[in-house]
DNA sequence: ACCCTACCGGAGCGGCTGCTCCGTTTCGGT
DNA sequence: ACCGAAACGGAGCAGCCGCTCCGGTAGGGT
C-alpha cells in the first residue's frame, strides 16, 4: 500500500486516452449547441463510445461537463489574449464583442460562466471557468483605467457581470440588436459621453 | 350545433371557479420561486387540488403557466403605471429598478418575458407578456425622448432588451452588484456623461 | 328531498434521464 | 503466440416528468 505511486503510470492503453478525448470533444460540442442540459446517451453516441466508457472516465455527468468546459474556456482565454493589440479601449471592447459572438455560436457557453458567479450554490465545480477568463478581464480593466478611457469607479467584477448579462440575450436576438446594447453599455463605461449607435 | 351559445353559461359550480383561482395562484408562486420548469404535481399539491382538476381547467401545463403569467404581468404593468410621476427620466430609471427588484424576488419572471422576444420559437403563447409591459416601456421611452434626457437613437426595443439582460443576472448576484450595472447602463442611455456610481 | 351532471382526486402510463452492472473484447508486455 | 489486466458496450434500474383515465363525490336546479 505504501509503495503505490502517487499517480498511476502513463496511460496503459492508447484507446483509453483517445476515447477520453472524444468524450470531451463531444461534450464540449453539445454544450455549445444546446446548453448544459445534455443527455449523457447523446454525448456517448457522438463520441462513438458506450455508456460504460463514459462513466469509467468521469465519475459523473457533471464532472465530464466540467472537464469539457475547462478546455473550452482555456482556448477562449488563449484566443482572446492572442488578439490583444495593446491599445486599451479597443482591446476591451473587442474582447466583449468577440465573447458575445462566441456566445452567439454556442449558447451554453456563458451559461456555464454564469454558474461560477460568486455566491452561487455549488459553484466550486465551475470556478475554473472564471479562473481562465477572470485574470484577462482584470488586466483589460487595469489597462483601460491606466489609459483613462474607462471610468475609474468600474471594477473587473462589473465588466464580468455585464458580459454575463449581455451573454444571456446575445443568442436569442439578431446580432444588430445585441450589438446596440453592447454599444450603449460601452458608452456607459466610458469616461466621455455617448457616441452614435451602430445598426439601424 | 348551430344553436349552442358562443360562450358557456356562467360558472355552473362555485368550487370550479375557486379551484381555477387556486391553480393560477399556485402556478404563479412556483414560477416566481423556481422559474418556468415546475412539476405539475407540485402545482396541484400547492393548490390543494388533484391532477385531474388541473388538467380539466387547463389543456396543458404550458397553458396553465401562460394564464398564470398573464395575471402576474398585468399586475406588474398596473403597479408600474400607478407609480409614475410624470418626470420622464426618474420614471424610466425607477421602472427599470423596480422591475429588477421584482425579478430578484421572482427569478422566473423575466424568464417568461425573455421567451416572448421576437423571433423566438413558439413565441406566440407568451406574446401577451410583452403586450402587458411593452406599451408602458414605449411610453416611458417616448416621454424620455421628449424631455431630451434619453439619447434619441435609443428605441423601446433597446430598453426592453436591456431589461431582459439585466433581469437574467439580478437574481444571482447581490443587489448592489446589479444596481451598479443598471447605473452604468442608464449612464449609457443618457444624453449627458457619466455620473457617480452607487454602492462601494 | 331527489337525481343528474359536472367536477374532483390520484393511481397509473409512456417516455426520458442519470447511472450501474457485467459479459465481452482488446491492448500490450512477455 | 500467449495471457491477464484493463477498457469496452449497452441492456437495465430507479426516479422524474407531463398527461390520462375512471370510480367516487358533491353542487344546484327541480
Amino acid at each position: 500500500m505504501t509503495s503505490l505511486p502517487a499517480a498511476a503510470a502513463r496511460a496503459a492503453r492508447s484507446d483509453a486516452a483517445r476515447n477520453r478525448g472524444r468524450l470531451l470533444d463531444a461534450a464540449a460540442g453539445l454544450i455549445a449547441e444546446r446548453g448544459s442540459d445534455v443527455d449523457v446517451r447523446e454525448i456517448a453516441r457522438r463520441a462513438e463510445v458506450g455508456m460504460g466508457t463514459l462513466y469509467r472516465h468521469f465519475p459523473t455527468k457533471e464532472a465530464l461537463l466540467d472537464a469539457a468546459l475547462e478546455h473550452v474556456f482555456t482556448s477562449w482565454a488563449t484566443a482572446a489574449t492572442a488578439s490583444l493589440t495593446g491599445r486599451a479601449w479597443p482591446d476591451l471592447s473587442r474582447f466583449l464583442a468577440d465573447a458575445l459572438t462566441r456566445q452567439t455560436a454556442s449558447p451554453g457557453l456563458l451559461d456555464a460562466y454564469c454558474q461560477a458567479l460568486p455566491g452561487q450554490a455549488g459553484n466550486t465545480a465551475r470556478q475554473h471557468c472564471r479562473q481562465q477568463v477572470g485574470p484577462l478581464i482584470a488586466e483589460l480593466v487595469r489597462a483601460a483605467h491606466e489609459s483613462g478611457e474607462l471610468r475609474p469607479d468600474i471594477t473587473a467584477e462589473d465588466v464580468s457581470l455585464l458580459l454575463v448579462a449581455l451573454g444571456r440575450i446575445a443568442p436569442v436576438v439578431p446580432e444588430p440588436a445585441w450589438r446596440r446594447i453592447l454599444h450603449v453599455s460601452l458608452d456607459g463605461l466610458r469616461t466621455t459621453a455617448a457616441t452614435p449607435l451602430p445598426g439601424a
